[in-house]
DNA sequence: TAAAGATTCATGATATATCATTAAGGTTGC
DNA sequence: GCAACCTTAATGATATATCATGAATCTTTA
């Protein structure tokens, strides 16, 4: 049934696009994950942010920004600073190695939406847009 | 931009989704992730499929459906005898158990579906299925 | 029919998803 | 000022995603 096929179709599309962005970049010669990179993005967006906050943002678990966090840190992507006012916290800063690969990363992701989006009109990415927020929206409300 | 926010509603659809489907199985007391239960339904109605086709089927990598299918027949959702024209294949069977889990699931996944797409028309559904499709043939279609 | 090549499945390595829990550090209320 | 509570980050456990590779088993072909 329709419903069926729909779900299916969401995930399809979602997968395949992420195997070609991930493909793209790492043929690009840049050493990141497209999670990794979302991550990084947003700190270097907005400095001060908690795991939590930045789990928010791009609509992860904490649990998995925390790993995330750690091999950015690991990979000399990030630099943590102590927090004088908080003791459990760090404050996060993109280094320059995290500026070189955003900059690296940057025209690929924007060539990877540009192949993604073919053929699709202004239109048809409001009306795609409208229905999933519709769908995100059906599905939070309903915690039971 | 429209295009980042689009992938980014894309990410959220299907994660709330999935969110949600697997939390309304745990609590009708079943014991099955949502992947295993897509696997499990692709066998039960196509018997004799290799693990590739399964893979292909339920839009997966072969490794992840070979360590899907140890798991379904640890747990006693599967059985598998081995195949006399191909001693690297067993053929795989839903076992009584599988069955049962099957049936179980299936009014909760009708019931997350119908909660997924409330508010969407029968003409929104084919809109989002067909622009789905659009973005998943251009992604495949652009392997470099 | 033997060697070369293809298919099938299993598994290692690394990354992510999710839930649960822990430990440490803040905050509040009395 | 201390006890109860909340937040923050780290981590264990389990499942999945992906690529690569290995091993066993067909299949082809010369």
């Amino acid at each position: 049934m329709l419903s069926s096929i729909l779900f299916y179709s969401l995930d399809k599309a979602i997968r395949q696009y992420r195997r070609m962005a991930q493909a793209n970049i790492d043929q690009a010669g840049v050493a990141i994950t497209i999670d990794q990179w979302l991550v990084l993005r947003v700190i270097e967006e907005t400095d001060d942010l908690t795991q939590s906050d930045i789990a928010e943002r791009v609509f992860k678990d904490q649990a998995s920004v925390a790993r995330m966090i750690r091999l950015l840190l690991d990979r000399g992507m990030l630099q943590a600073e102590p927090l004088p006012q908080d003791g459990r916290r760090t404050r996060l800063r993109v280094s320059a190695e995290g500026h070189r690969t955003l900059a690296a990363v940057e025209p690929v992701v924007l060539n990877n939406r540009a192949v993604a989006l073919q053929g699709l009109s202004e239109n048809d990415l409001n009306t795609l847009r409208f229905l999933l927020e519709q769908i995100a929206t059906n599905c939070s409300k309903q915690p039971e």
